[in-house]
RNA sequence: AGGGAUGUAGCGCAGUCCGGUAGCGCACCUGGUUUGGGACCAGGGGGUCGCAGGUUCGAAUCCUGUCAUCCCUACCA
């Protein structure tokens, strides 16, 4: 029946679709590469900006919100970041239409109004911000400038997929200017461990901290910090980053500011971002063949509730009704986000498929002979088990619950990525490892060749260099030469 | 961008080879019986077949073009 989920041995793919659209997150949409994000999707979206909103500013960032359009000239102008996103650029070139005289009611664009100059829609920020922050910026006095926007951007990718990889999306990006370097490079490592936390804690996604190869930087950086987490179909997939970009736009946008001696000196700069991207990972990390397993924490509905509806029984159900309400009442005090699903017309089997596929964490059923007895059947959404509780116990009992759920499902999470995440010191070995899935740590010479052959031969890139393993000292898997880094391969998303 | 596939009702599909005026399941509407893990029976509404041309008495079906989507590569948050 077309109503269930792929199974993940079946097509891994498909289940992750699946999960999309019939977890109704999103919609395709009638747009290239874009997607509709629904009611529920959205509202998930915004239990996860809330939370990390609240994080960027308890570390002393403030929002603000720059244009959409960057003219032509300001993009290219630090070179590097131009040249790495050129290839994916929507431009608007236009800015009128006008009715077709050869079809009537269709329009056209007027040629006539074509622009001085073009503006690109924007894949980063990084242009039309620094090109403000030359303005702002004049003494130290006005260091650091901790800025972060909540925006769309767009970028024209040619394959998409849902949440994952999108022509546009929704994220933060944190822009921030500091007087020195070390200032900097702390901020940068700063907020990667701030998105560590957020993923962690709040989406229990373990990721792995750790900096970047220099192909894998972003364009215009001198250093890009990440957190890579490990998907089920065994693939990794970057969940956030965070840039250390030196003087680099300092210098191609002129900011200067002056300092207690009277110098100028070019400020040092970050910029950090994580996107809508990140639904996609929480899905792919935690959902089961039943559909999706939302994390407690930034789940839409944190309980439903299903009362034994009898559409002939118009007075029992209204007692059962009364009963959930009197437990949201004491629920939603606790701050705990529920729901009642009072459809007369669904049964019970059905309303249980259907909670469980959009990943409810906790359930609560209330029938007659529940009523009767006192209690609740209380169900979990991680393992599937079900306990009959006692109605005086029952508020406590689902708040605990929902804690130990999120704990559940983190360390459920970190035990599948801890046990692929293999050592290695033997190239063919690495080879036949790469193939199963996982993370791959093993020592690398560090140069970009050694890189590119492994790419090619194994389709594994270098995730990152991580915090969490020594850099000690051994010999490079593909090359052989001695080196002292040791780095996580794995194929990614 | 290269390779493969698919566009027919809200969703999933059959019909296309061999042209004859559109069908099935789910969903939806009405009535009845049901209701502790995806109910059943009966009746009913809804599409001119992605779009644009062409061939033909006649096109979902044949031809040309075009657009979109999905999968595998390549690129990326």
């Amino acid at each position: 029946m077309s109503d269930f989920i792929t199974k993940r041995a079946e097509d891994i793919n498909q289940w992750y679709n699946d999960l999309v659209i019939k977890g109704e997150l999103a919609d395709y949409s009638s747009v290239r590469g874009c997607m509709v994000i629904k009611p529920y999707g959205y509202a998930l979206w915004e239990n996860m900006r809330d939370a990390l909103d609240k994080m960027i500013k308890d570390t002393g960032h403030v929002n603000a919100y720059f244009p959409l359009f960057v003219p032509k000239s300001l993009f290219e102008a630090e070179e590097k970041n131009a040249e790495g996103f050129a290839k994916e650029c929507a431009v608007v070139t236009h800015y009128r239409l006008k009715n077709d005289p050869n079809n009537k009611g269709k329009l056209i664009v007027d040629p006539e109004a074509k622009l001085e100059e073009e503006l690109v829609v924007r894949p980063t920020s990084e242009a039309v911000i620094w090109n403000t922050y030359k303005t702002w910026v004049q003494s130290y006095r006005d260091l650091p400038l901790l800025i972060n926007q909540w925006a769309n951007v767009v970028r024209w990718e040619m394959r998409t997929k849902l949440f994952l990889r999108t022509a546009e999306f929704l994220w933060q990006e944190g822009h921030t200017a500091h007087a020195t370097q070390a200032e900097a490079i702390e901020e940068t490592k700063k907020m990667l461990g701030v998105y560590a936390d957020f993923t962690e804690n709040w989406l229990a996604i373990p990721v792995y901290q750790g900096v970047k190869s220099e192909s894998e930087r972003f364009a215009g950086a001198d250093d890009t910090y990440t957190i890579e987490g490990l998907m089920q179909d065994g693939k990794a997939l970057q969940c956030g980053t965070s840039h250390f970009l030196g003087q680099n736009f300092a210098k191609a946008f002129d900011v200067k500011y002056q300092t207690t001696e009277g110098k100028d000196e070019y400020v040092w700069a970050t910029s950090w971002g994580v996107s809508t991207r990140l639904i996609g990972a929480l899905l792919m990390t935690h959902s089961d063949d039943k559909g999706i397993v939302m994390p407690p924490k930034v789940a839409p509905h944190q309980v439903v509730f299903v009362p034994f509806l009898h559409e002939k029984k118009p007075e029992q159900n209204q007692i059962l009704i009364d009963k959930c309400n009197e437990f949201v009442t004491q629920f939603k005090a606790k701050g705990i986000r529920c729901k009642i699903d009072t459809d007369l017309m669904k049964r019970p089997g059905f309303k249980f498929a259907e909670h469980e596929m959009k990943g409810i964490p906790v359930r609560i059923v209330f029938g007659p002979r529940d009523l009767e007895e006192n209690v609740a059947e209380v169900a979990r959404r991680d393992n599937l088990s079900k306990e009959s509780i006692s109605q005086d116990k029952l508020v406590d009992h689902v708040e605990n619950l929902l804690t130990e759920i999120q704990a559940n499902i983190y360390n459920r999470a970190k035990e599948y990525r801890n046990t692929n995440t293999r050592e290695c010191t033997d190239y063919e070995d690495f080879k036949s490892k790469i193939a199963e899935g996982g993370f791959v740590i093993t020592h690398w010479d560090g140069t970009a060749e050694t890189e590119e052959k492994i790419k090619e031969e194994t389709k594994a890139t270098i995730r990152c260099i991580p915090y969490d393993y020594e850099q000690t000292a051994g010999k490079c898997i593909y090359s052989g030469k001695e080196t002292k880094h040791r780095v996580l391969f794995a194929r990614a998303h």
